[in-house]
DNA sequence: GATGAATGAGATTTCATTCAT
DNA sequence: GATGAATGAAATCTCATTCAT
């Protein structure tokens, strides 16, 4: 079979193996804009250039696909945060930067949109909640955790609450993300990641920096 | 007869002024708990006790009922954030850290909710988001730049980019009401709002200090 | 308790008299307007002046308004039409002529909105279809069959098809009213009654007219 | 299996060219029958054999189905109307004769069913109302007008008001079409439209002819 | 007698899903 | 593999009707 296959059916060997990939990417795009229940799988169907029809030959049902944008779209994403965390012979003070500096990256890119996609339907898709909190939060705030801990214990960092300065770490970051797709689509400019990251960075490592004599308010 | 009417009595009793109300806070709960779409108007009636017709006879359609809960569950709010920031001859940092306390005071109330709500349907109600910014968004930052240009024009701040520095003032408390009300639903815990704002009012205070001869990183 | 009756309780009792008739009134205005099923209770009440459970006070239901509305405001009009047939000395062709004159000036009255109502209802109210042909178009028929065949047995009218000759007699008042209350609201001006009548008189009776010499067509 | 297959076959084969027609058919069955708010998309569904999402799959709601019905059934009958003026060269009371003729003809199609339709919605379709004088009624009546005026100008007919006289040429085909589709179903055999066609036509070119030695009334 | 808040049955409309082609 | 016509369940919304006041 593979021998005598023209060329026509090369292409469409080719195209084939790419649809699922151009359905979630358009079923992300839609997801994003309008959110779960008010994006039409004829919508999708439309900017992968496919029929409904089709969108159901690659994904069992709606909440099936929304599950594989997420799982789908955010597994690179995650390799690539615990990849960035890097080297453990840097001071953490220039990883916890890095780190940051790579949240702040994401914000640019279309799967910036999935936060607020599953905080807007983690309560209709549980499952869906228990995997994003399983192998998005928990390990995205594991490598927070252990930069902030190596610092601490290096004497880098002050000695601060551990579990809730993850949070004061990475909520900017996401804040931004979540505003990109909401309200800033309202109204630009009022929220410049680069300066954010920037502002954020210096609070942070001033913060956590230890002075000689001081004592805490 | 006599005995079976008083639960009668008690329906009719209720005035059409109660009622709008009512059905207000029933509609907060539903679409804090399902969202928009997935709020079935019978679910907004059951709650509040009524029929899904006497929710036609205050409302207009879900999306007004929407707006409505929006507007004024968050009236109230406004004003007392704005009544928050107090004293202008208090110190900066005093006014900043009630300001904060205040933020994440929200958290355990039911208006909490609206913030998940406003950025997962800002998509859809463009009047909504606009509204959303001019009457909380922008009065809250507000506040915010206000303490911390006051803060470094009396020397007790560094000199911060403002703009950015407003954004993570509140976005620890704003991800913590985002939070609870989404994937902190599946893992209670994890957040503690108190610590939280412990956590993130030493940093900020420490990173905003100013320190005698320092350099930035 | 006549006898103490305030001035004001006279008041009450008068309009309460005049209560269902008020509400015939509106409703016919309003069933006229946009038909029998747009048009809601609520409508003809506020047109009456009165709320919706009033009108409940005084018919079972919107059929029951319907059928009364017809029944009520036609009552006057069969008698004034039974009338209007006139003196049996008087030539058939001036009795005829003032018949039709009869039907023409029902146009201008809010009565001349009931054919198009009983027309466009006929299929969904039989009963009223019932009543309609027995109380209103036979007796009519009834009127203009009398003077056409005495016309004919005095040698006035010329031998026509009666049975056929009486439609052709009503049809252009018939459509005047219907024209007036459909198509000739967005069109006014293109029929005019007073014309219409005078060109119909004048083709009926040369039609009728018995000439000397001359064989039919 | 391949016993039951036919008639699943059936549906299917059943083309999407085949069914706007169909579905418009029964359509304007329905509305003939109970009117337009009476009839239940259910209904006109079930009668097109089909389900009631197949008739939104080819007209947006119940107002466009009501209009593509009066649109379409009616585009073939007014040039079959204006196609029967036919030859200029035949005298005009011959022409006059098979306009009305025709008129008549089309009482015992479906589509007489539209102008009770008309009549009853123009109040509550002004657009549909605009659409059918223009190109209905207009139309329908400059073909009486043109005939009637070229009479007139070969001293076949009498000088009579034309446009008032147009009315009274279609006044009765008109109010046989409005008479069947509503009281007539209630009382058959009342309206013979052969018979009154017949009587129409004799009154009414006697009445346009010219006598000898007459003054008129 | 009059009111108008409340009801709930019933209609229109949408859209995820199926399946013959 | 791809299509798109067809489905039908489920939601929104309307409004005639009721009934405590």
């Amino acid at each position: 079979m593979s021998a005598e296959e023209p060329l026509q059916m090369l292409r469409w060997r080719r195209r084939k193996d790419a649809r699922p990939g151009e359905i979630l990417t358009a079923a992300l795009a839609c997801f994003a804009e309008r959110g779960f229940a008010a994006t039409r799988l004829d919508d999708v169907a439309l900017r992968a250039g496919v029929t409904k029809g089709t969108v159901y030959l690659y994904f069992q049902n709606k909440e099936e696909l929304f599950k594989a944008v997420v799982r789908q779209e955010l597994l690179p994403n995650i390799a690539r945060a615990e990849a960035m965390v890097g080297d453990a012979t840097e001071p953490a003070s220039r990883r916890l930067k890095r780190l940051i500096q790579g949240f702040f990256e994401v914000i640019s890119s279309p799967v910036s949109a999935i936060p607020k996609l599953v905080l807007a339907e983690a309560g209709n898709f549980p499952e869906l909640a228990r995997f994003y909190l399983d192998e998005v939060v928990h390990r995205g705030m594991a490598l927070v955790r252990h930069v902030l801990c190596t610092g601490i214990e290096r004497g880098e960092f002050r000695a601060v609450d551990v579990e809730s300065t993850v949070m004061c770490v990475i909520a900017p970051a996401i804040f931004a993300m979540l505003w990109r797709h909401s309200l800033g689509r309202h109204e630009p400019d009022v929220l410049d990641p680069r300066a954010l990251c920037a502002a954020h960075l210096r609070l942070l490592l001033n913060g956590l920096a230890i002075r000689k004599k001081e004592a805490l308010s």
